[in-house]
DNA sequence: AAGTAGACTTAGTAGAAGCAAA
DNA sequence: TTTGCTTCTACTAAGTCTACTT
């Protein structure tokens, strides 16, 4: 198992942080945790981190352990008077004591087990069990882990995903309401009693407090339907208000506050329309409207449709046992969708198949073959002919010259003109999903009870347009009529659906360039570091909370000591026709094991069933919390925290800090990694070295945040191709070395190290790789010599006879028969020109280019199944990027594509090379 | 209190576009 | 040029979270 962790000395180092209970330590406010020394080994970093690393880690403060040592037994002692609770009691969660040995058989036994099963079950991704990631602050030492890993990761490894679908994935009702005895005084009460006086404490505060930022507000007037039609209005009194308000100006730091305004506000803008052309940039003005309305006027052409289905040529037919059919075209376009994905995994699962199958029969029945065969089963169906016919059509289009791809392209662009674009407020904005999605076979991820089923083609019939009063109503371009046209400004959305497998809603925003996405991300990035202000206090609270006596605080103290600690997502309820995927609210019995003393395993699917594998050492009370919460009633199948929900959790949280949910940990959590990750910049390394440390601590946040990516399939062959490139360096060397000794025997005395021989070097290979490189030549010879006929005959000249040819060829092959000698000897003669300093000094630039090719190599080792882009795009502040930039001098570009430059232009406007998260 | 609708953010992947090596 | 990747975008599925209903 992951050794790392359980070797870490203290235990959580790793995990624990700390923090938490001590009210000393600020600064540092994140996760992190102590740089373990010890886990890391040293050498594994690579030089220059090594450099960087010990610089930074001030953190090294954080006491770790206290929380523990508190931990005993408190239960008693600590009367959570904080919140009045107490003298409600409660209930008591009794005990740790007793709870204790109670659990400690039977979850005990089963769950020690700490090794993870094998087996495989799931997703069809790596099944690497990604080394996970450890708590943030683990980080540092996790790095030197990463290089160690493959082995060690193998053991840890396995997939099995033990996901198993419970038994009864019944939401653990049982346990609910029947509790074990301990439980049940517990349930009941607290839910009785809880009801009064627990919450009310929250809930309270979160009622007193004025909702703010964008995200709320909506409460107070919206009233269904009616509610949000008219809200426009506001607008003219506003800007001048705009004006008025005082606050907000120093925007960083500031704008949260400002958010507050009550009124709405909406201004257009004055001047008028100069600066048609140029970009608004929002985040010069003053502050911005409230989060109710969000616009005056609202001009766009909704969405466009695909074209209508073309038949396949007559001679291009799927077959049923052996026969051709002649499907109409409705039939024939589902089978086509089928049958374009008959080389895909889809095709292969069962599931996807019967779904799919079920859909394709319907269809058939409502548009049959002309031929009057009844299509029975899946197997029979031979879709080869479509799938050949559309294989044909690719190689079609790849075969066009450049100005028919550049032809079809202007068509296209021509199309789509009018709906790039929408107006908003006087203003040109992007829209983003534009294009109605065509009609397919669903491809839900993991296990989706759903996946393969036909999502059918839209019809203006199906889609809800949401529009300025006064805009002109857009005209489909395929025919029929708008389902439905309103005018509410509350929303941001151009056009609204609902889609037919799942019954979720659809819809077309603009696009993440935006203004309106651009104020929503820089205000969820504020709102992140407003959480630095609080989490001190927040982590001392729930530590405390671990001891509560009320189950419900338990749970949820336990519940957010994962979500900061481990960076889990809330994890909202789902439905039984939706994968089985989980959150840290919805953990089951099964995915979490303990195995004494004090590590948690966890092991379930996240989102999009993408497997969150981890051992981490915790604080005991929060092992004794997971021993108690799996205790003796629960078993497989039930909620781990069966008092607890995602509303309860962040109703609670937005008591401690206005508009905090747990998904806001995930952002601070991850920007502030980041940001204490690039403190191992090296100062005085080459772009690419900066760029190298950039992007590895852009890994350890995808790491924290678990964000993978499948291996692509030839990840194994082009590792294979590499190392063979590294070893050929090695051969060179090798020669090198070897006419060096020749020409100086001394110098194996003189330089010891040169005298050892390159590793995996062996007879074998040197033998293989001459081949190779005589063959190459030899080719090459034949090539040159074909090329310089043709050139020759071109300009008239005679050309080059075969003799010619043979003779070159002769000479090749010589001088790699030379080789052969000298592989035997082991002696090699220094080539023409050869002098000892020269070939040191090829030596050692060999050395440097071996040693950036193992560096490469093992990079990408790094990142085969980690994925940096979700992370960059939606959890680490972009000023922190920017900031970085500016103050190492590397060019953004080379940090951010066009498109995240596109969604940034704020970021890029407000950093200085001093800004902090 | 629980379930649902609604709106918006976050996620991995397929395929297009770029780019470097052959 | 063509090939063989790697990188970037587009696409759309899958979450979160609030407000509304029942």
């Amino acid at each position: 198992m992951s050794e790392s962790i359980a070797n870490a000395p203290e235990p959580m180092a790793v995990v624990a942080p700390d923090t938490t209970s001590n009210p000393t330590i600020q600064a540092t406010h994140a996760p992190q945790v102590e740089d373990q020394d010890d886990s890391m080994s040293e050498d594994d970093k690579p030089l220059m981190k090594k450099q960087a690393a010990n610089g930074g880690n001030k953190n090294k403060k954080r006491i770790g352990g206290d929380s523990s040592s508190e931990d005993d037994k408190p239960l008693s002692k600590k009367p959570r008077v904080s919140k009045g609770t107490a003298n409600k009691k409660r209930r008591v969660v009794d005990s740790d004591s007793d709870s204790d040995e109670s659990e400690a058989g039977p979850s005990v036994k089963k769950e020690t087990q700490p090794t993870p099963k094998t087996n495989g079950t799931s997703k069809p991704r790596s099944s690497t069990s990604r080394k996970p990631p450890t708590s943030p602050a683990q980080s540092e030492s996790d790095l030197s882990e990463d290089e160690k890993p493959l082995a060690k990761r193998a053991s840890a490894k396995t997939n099995g995903n033990g996901n198993g679908k419970p038994a009864s994935r019944t939401k653990a009702k049982p346990a609910k309401k029947e509790p074990s005895d301990d439980e049940e005084s517990l349930s009941e009460q607290s839910s009785a009693s809880s009801s009064e006086d627990d919450k009310p404490l929250a809930k309270k505060k979160a009622a007193a407090k004025p909702r703010q930022s964008t995200s709320s507000t909506k409460s107070a007037s919206t009233s269904t339907a009616a509610k949000k039609k008219v809200k426009a209005e506001p607008k003219s009194e506003d800007s001048d208000d705009d004006d008025d308000v005082p606050l907000a100006k120093g925007k960083a730091k500031t704008t949260t506050a400002k958010d507050k305004k009550p009124v709405v506000k909406k201004e257009k803008k004055v001047k008028e329309e100069e600066d048609d052309e140029e970009k608004y940039k929002w985040w010069e003005q003053e502050a911005e409207g409230d989060g109710e309305v969000k616009w005056t006027t609202f001009e766009h052409n909704a969405v466009l449709f695909p074209p209508p289905y073309i038949p396949l040529p007559k001679n291009v037919k799927m077959k049923y046992d052996g026969v051709a059919l002649t499907l109409p075209p409705e039939s024939e376009e589902v089978a086509g969708f089928f049958g374009a994905m008959i080389e895909t995994d889809h095709a292969q699962d069962a599931k996807f198949r019967e779904n799919f199958f079920k859909d394709f029969k319907a269809v058939l029945d409502k548009y049959p073959p002309k031929e009057n065969v009844k299509v029975k089963s899946l197997d029979k169906c031979d879709f080869k002919p479509m799938f050949e016919h559309f294989e044909r059509e690719k190689e079609k289009k790849k075969a066009m010259t450049k100005d028919e791809k550049k032809a079809i392209k202007e068509a296209k662009d021509k199309l789509e003109a009018p709906y790039l674009f929408c107006v908003v407020d006087g203003r040109k904005e992007k829209v983003g999903n534009f294009r109605a999605e065509p009609p397919g076979l669903f491809r839900g991820r993991g296990e989706h009870p759903k996946k393969g089923t036909l999502k059918h083609r839209l019809r203006p019939e199906d889609i809800i347009i949401n529009i300025g009063k006064d805009a002109t109503e857009p005209i489909p371009n395929i025919p029929g009529k708008w389902k439905g046209v309103q005018h509410d400004n509350t929303v941001t959305w151009l056009a609204h659906w609902k889609e037919n497998v799942n019954g979720n809603a659809k819809y077309v925003f603009l696009s993440a360039g935006s203004s309106w996405k651009g104020q929503s991300d820089r205000a969820k990035f504020e709102k992140a570091r407003e959480l630095i202000k609080h989490v001190d206090k927040i982590r001392k609270d729930y530590t405390e909370d671990l001891k509560s006596k009320v189950m419900a605080d338990r749970q949820r103290a336990t519940a957010l000591y994962f979500i900061d600690r481990l960076a889990l997502r809330a994890g909202n309820e789902k439905g039984e026709d939706e994968a089985d995927t989980v959150g840290c609210c919805s953990l089951r019995y099964e995915h979490v094991t303990l195995s004494p003393p004090n590590t948690v395993v966890f092991d379930f699917l996240g989102k999009d069933s993408m497997r969150f594998f981890q051992e981490v050492k915790v604080d005991a009370q929060v092992f004794k919390n997971i021993k108690l919460f799996k205790a003796e009633p629960k078993q497989k199948g039930d909620d781990l925290f069966d008092r607890l929900s995602t509303t309860l959790l962040n109703k609670h949280l937005n008591s401690m800090m206005p508009g905090l949910t747990a998904k806001v940990f995930r952002t601070y959590n991850a920007s502030w990694t980041f940001q204490k990750q690039l403190k191992n910049t090296p100062k005085n390394g080459t772009v690419a070295e900066k760029i190298a440390a950039y992007n590895t601590a852009n890994r350890e946040v995808a790491i924290l945040c678990n964000h993978q990516k499948s291996v692509s399939k030839n990840y194994e062959g082009s590792k294979a191709k590499h190392e063979d490139k590294i070893r050929a360096l090695k051969y060179q060397r090798m020669k090198l070395r070897l006419q060096l000794f020749s020409l100086d025997p001394k110098m194996k005395k003189k330089q010891p190290e040169l005298a050892e021989d390159e590793s995996d070097m062996d007879e074998d290979f040197i033998e293989r790789h001459e081949t190779e490189l005589l063959e190459k030549a030899l080719d090459n010879a034949q090539k040159k010599h074909e090329k310089d006929n043709i050139k020759l005959e071109e300009e008239g000249s005679k050309k080059k006879d075969k003799k010619e040819l043979d003779e070159r060829l002769k000479e090749i092959k010589d001088e790699f028969k030379e080789l052969k000698k000298e592989r035997k000897s082991k002696k090699v003669e220094p080539r023409r020109g050869a002098t000892e300093e020269k070939l040191i000094e090829q030596i050692g630039k060999m050395d440097e280019r071996i040693a950036t090719a193992k560096v490469q190599l093992g990079d990408r080792e790094k990142l085969k199944d980690v994925a940096l882009g979700t992370s960059k795009i939606n959890y680490i502040d972009p000023r922190i990027t920017v900031a970085w930039a500016k103050k190492y001098d590397v060019p953004l570009e080379k940090l951010f594509s066009k498109t995240l430059r596109e969604k940034f232009p704020w970021a890029e406007a407000e950093a200085n090379k001093g800004w902090i998260f």
